[in-house]
DNA sequence: CTTTTATCTGAACAAGTGTTCATATATTGT
DNA sequence: ACAATATATGAACACTTGTTCAGATAAAAG
């Protein structure tokens, strides 16, 4: 056989990326191999390479995807408010955001040390322009006298951090809703 | 050549476990092949089999030792005050560990889904022994009234997951010292 | 010194890796 | 209906993987 019977690239496509990002969530990148993808999507490993030019640029491909997203879903988002108003849309946009598209969410920064050291730079330039996202924030409030913060950047780091953490256990599934975490955050 | 000058097991046992906690938490358990540590110790391949009966022991090994060690320290450093302090002693004792041995901190969180169905159940009974430690003692300052939080659990997995957050930036090259972060926290 | 034991080498194994490509066929455009 | 194109197959490629093992040599025991 060959070509099969309702193949096409707009279908495909679309498949490859969603069968990578399942498996290199469950298992990590380098632990999935191109055999997997390809069975995951239905296909055999050659086809794969319609669409992607080699397996590392199927992970930079999510990883960016993703990044620009998120940057450009917070950015379309965020109003002219005051920074302790500020910062609690960011946290439910943040949460928002992370809880639904987890799997993204996990491989940005759980596969960074497999990139090449090209791609990571990119990556890295992405991720410190959200991450500025909010330390600005915080560091507004910090002028203003509305926040004690000693150290904006570190704090921002924390807060980030905490929030990361949600993403490791929960599963929409628990016995907490979305929106009961968001509003315990 | 066959033995080499020198050699002896209780030398190249802990070499072979230091080697593979570098390289693992450096790329990944899956993307580090048996040959890779082998030649960081300094041996062939071959050789490494004395010292473990296959790669996922070896994971395993390391996991384990680090858990068992991280909640005997805090086990042996606790007293007997109140959860107000104990918190802060927890968190001290915590940082303290994890800025320390960050490499094995961050292989047994990272390379969880490496493990063996097995293995898996017996490092998260670990794991969930530890952080349980934290939870009684909010717990415990939630029924005295001095911590007014909804819900233990989630607050000790948030306080935990922001004290795992430092491991990922901090390298001890920084601006802020160990002991300056822990003040800040 | 001689024997035994512990430790390492070097080569081999089967299986799996990412990637390429000639070939075949379903779909699209004329 | 026919030609061109897009999309898949399936086999092959060179290479790496974890693991095993007979044989060699150093260290320890007698």
């Amino acid at each position: 056989m060959a070509r099969t019977s309702g193949s096409h690239a707009l279908k495909t496509g679309p498949k490859v990326r969603q069968a990578a990002l399942k498996l290199f969530a469950l298992y990590g990148y380098a632990a999935v191999s191109m055999r997997q993808i390809a069975a995951e999507v239905g296909v055999q490993v050659g086809a794969l390479y319609n669409y992607t030019p080699d397996k590392q640029s199927l992970l930079y491909d999510l990883m960016h995807a993703h990044l620009t997203d998120l940057l450009q879903t917070w950015r379309s988002q965020k109003t002219d408010i005051a920074p302790e108003k500020l910062v609690l849309q960011f946290v439910t946009c943040h949460l928002n955001y992370h809880l639904d598209k987890s799997e993204a969410v996990f491989i940005a920064y759980m596969e960074l040390r497999n990139l090449s050291e090209l791609n990571f730079v990119k990556i890295e330039t992405l991720r410190k322009n959200y991450e500025l996202e909010l330390e600005s924030i915080i560091t507004a409030g910090q002028r203003t006298r509305v926040f004690l913060v000693e150290d904006p950047k570190i704090t921002s780091f924390a807060i980030l951090g905490m929030l990361k953490e949600v993403g490791t256990w929960f599963d929409g599934e628990g016995r907490l809703t979305k929106d009961e975490i968001i509003a315990l955050y």
